[in-house]
DNA sequence: GCCAACGTTGGC
DNA sequence: GCCAACGTTGGC
């Protein structure tokens, strides 16, 4: 089993947002790098951290599991919507997702400015200098260190 | 294949 | 809203 970060703008999809619908495909990623996550290395079962970027309380606010292969992401051919893209060829889709379901909420954020400051998360690839990606890989005692800090029985 | 221009991410 | 740090695009 591997372990993840997925970031997400609580304006647009928060941790509430997927307690409340269970699952969700993880649609609208538009960078080569984590689409290749998403097609060679996710697999059922997994699991991730759902992290708030671009708000009041940036950082980790709960856990998910992995609960698809990839598959393409619709988006990519809907004229109307924002991920749109008219490049994307659906006999070969350029553009996957996976779903994820809601595991648990963190009764506290850990914050990133927290992770920033405790040595054990120095080669954590989210503080790492330029690192932009919205899907990152994460050890198991990252994730586990992780949730020992947000407090969660 | 190079690289300048442009677009995006995301913290602050 | 600013802007650093990337990623992508497209002319050559």
């Amino acid at each position: 089993m591997r372990y993840w970060l997925m970031k997400s703008e609580p304006s647009e999809f928060s941790i509430d947002d997927l307690q409340r619908v269970g699952t969700e495909p993880w649609d609208g990623v538009r960078n080569y790098q984590v689409r290749n996550m998403f097609r060679d290395e996710f697999k059922v079962g997994d699991r991730a951290l759902f992290y708030h970027s671009n708000c009041q309380e940036i950082g980790v606010v709960g856990e998910m599991v992995v609960t698809s292969e990839a598959y393409p992401d619709p988006t990519q051919f809907d004229p109307h919507d924002t991920h749109y893209d008219p490049k994307s060829d659906p006999a070969n889709p350029r553009w996957l997702l996976v779903e994820v379901s809601f595991v648990a909420k963190y009764p506290r954020v850990v914050t990133l400015s927290e992770l920033r400051s405790d040595k054990r998360f120095a080669d954590l690839a989210l503080v790492r200098k330029g690192n932009r990606l919205s899907v990152l890989p994460l050890s198991k005692t990252h994730f586990q260190t992780i949730r020992q800090l947000s407090k969660i029985k």
